[in-house]
DNA sequence: CAAATGCGTAAGTCCACGCTAACCTATTCG
DNA sequence: CGAATAGGTTAGCGTGGACTTACGCATTTG
């Protein structure tokens, strides 16, 4: 599970990151938002530790887990790397005609 | 393995994107590529398909893989909708940062 | 101190996934 | 027609990953 990429594609972690990205949370506090249990997010957190994208900071008996930004941003720039300028031109070419021949999409 | 998002992850399905990007291939052809046998490149784009990635078109012997400009708009639009708000903005912090304070990584 | 709370870890299960080997189909070419 | 080429399909295997249950450890609170 090295890259970031992979990491942040598993479903709940997708939905992890951007509970995180609203500011930091406890693990109790995420786990509400997913009928898994509480270890199966501590696991998936533990994954997105390990890929550089979230950290924790011990608070008492809590552990605040927040996006780490440097994270983030090399995650984004994987994105970006798979993201080449053909697929651009690609997207771009769907977005003209289904904007502006909608019909040629079942011709 | 429903989502474009997940299915466009997988490391050797990223680069046979990237490959068909550049124009359509053949099977073989993609599979020059990676060290992996032919059949596992042909289960690999069997998921893009299904995925409403790519899609072949028969000539002769031959299959001519190519990318659907639609399919890829429409992962586009996942990535774009997990990318929110918020870790948009934790990217730029990371990256002012980074370039006019490039020493508080370790501080 | 004892109970309760918040979390991580360990162990074990289950299944999806990636892969290979073997086989089958379709097409081209001698 | 028979051989060769291109590629999909199937069966089966091994591993990893997602999950739960049970437990252990720290910390707070009565």
């Amino acid at each position: 599970m090295v890259d970031a990429f992979s990491a942040a594609a598993e479903p709940t972690r997708r939905r992890l990151l951007q509970l995180l990205a609203t500011g930091p949370k406890t693990v109790g506090e995420l786990a509400e938002h997913f009928t898994a249990t509480r270890p199966a997010i501590s696991q998936h957190l533990a994954v997105l530790a390990g890929a550089g994208l979230v950290t924790a900071r011990k608070d008492g008996r809590h552990r605040h887990y927040s996006v780490v930004p440097a994270g983030i941003a090399q995650l984004r720039a994987e994105i970006d790397r798979f993201w080449s300028t053909e697929l651009e031109l690609l997207v771009a070419d769907a977005t003209r005609r289904a904007t502006t021949h909608p019909e040629e999409h079942y011709s």
